[in-house]
DNA sequence: TTAATAATTTAACAATTGTTCATATATTTA
DNA sequence: TAAATATATGAACAATTGTTAAATTATTAA
């Protein structure tokens, strides 16, 4: 497909939707949920080499939920995250092809 | 390829990238060059939709040339500018299948 | 060599983001 | 019900980005 011919782009949501994603710490969390399925904010704070807190993790996932790339599922006294939809990820096959 | 065995994958650089990319007037300037070989400046202001001056536009362009996203190339007076690696324009087709 | 044009640079300020910490709200367990 | 755990929220402040306008540099043309 030529870039010409795309379908109408909404340039400024575009531009939204990457500034949220363009983060250490927001990238990090969705490379590690593109091989989880679902995980809890406590969990992610563990996992992650960002040393974030739980509030500080808070903050960046319900960003990302509020832009549409994550949802989230209470189960009892956690709440567990996912992405939205998995064709973000193809974001870091596409940063990397650009990066090599 | 699997996103768990991508190679390491500096995120600070990449979030950098995607803040430099993430702005609207800077994506309409990327999708004009994919279409056009090279173009200067004050062509560019002509344009482009975003009413930008040359002052702003010089601005968006350097910025994007000292992060490796453009290359220019001065001839006579102007100064055309280029798409450093294609391999970005990806980034349009991954962001239109995301918010599909 | 002066004037005109093209682009860049600088500095000031506005606006948006990022971070921290204290507090609040559920939910479960003792 | 009280304490403990998990998450979220809000407000303050720091840091980064974005924008504007004026001044500057380089090149060409008169």
């Amino acid at each position: 497909m030529k870039i010409a011919e795309l379908p109408d782009i909404a340039l400024e949501d575009m531009a939204q939707t990457l500034k949220v994603i363009a983060h250490p710490v927001r990238l990090e969390i969705l490379l590690h949920l593109a091989d989880s399925t679902k995980i809890d904010v406590t969990t992610l704070c563990d996992k992650l080499s960002c040393g974030c807190e739980a509030s500080m993790m808070s903050h960046h996932l319900t960003k990302m939920k509020a832009h549409g790339i994550l949802t989230s599922v209470k189960e009892g006294k956690q709440v567990y995250y996912q992405v939205a939809r998995k064709e973000v990820l193809n974001l870091f096959q596409c940063m990397l092809k650009f990066n090599a």
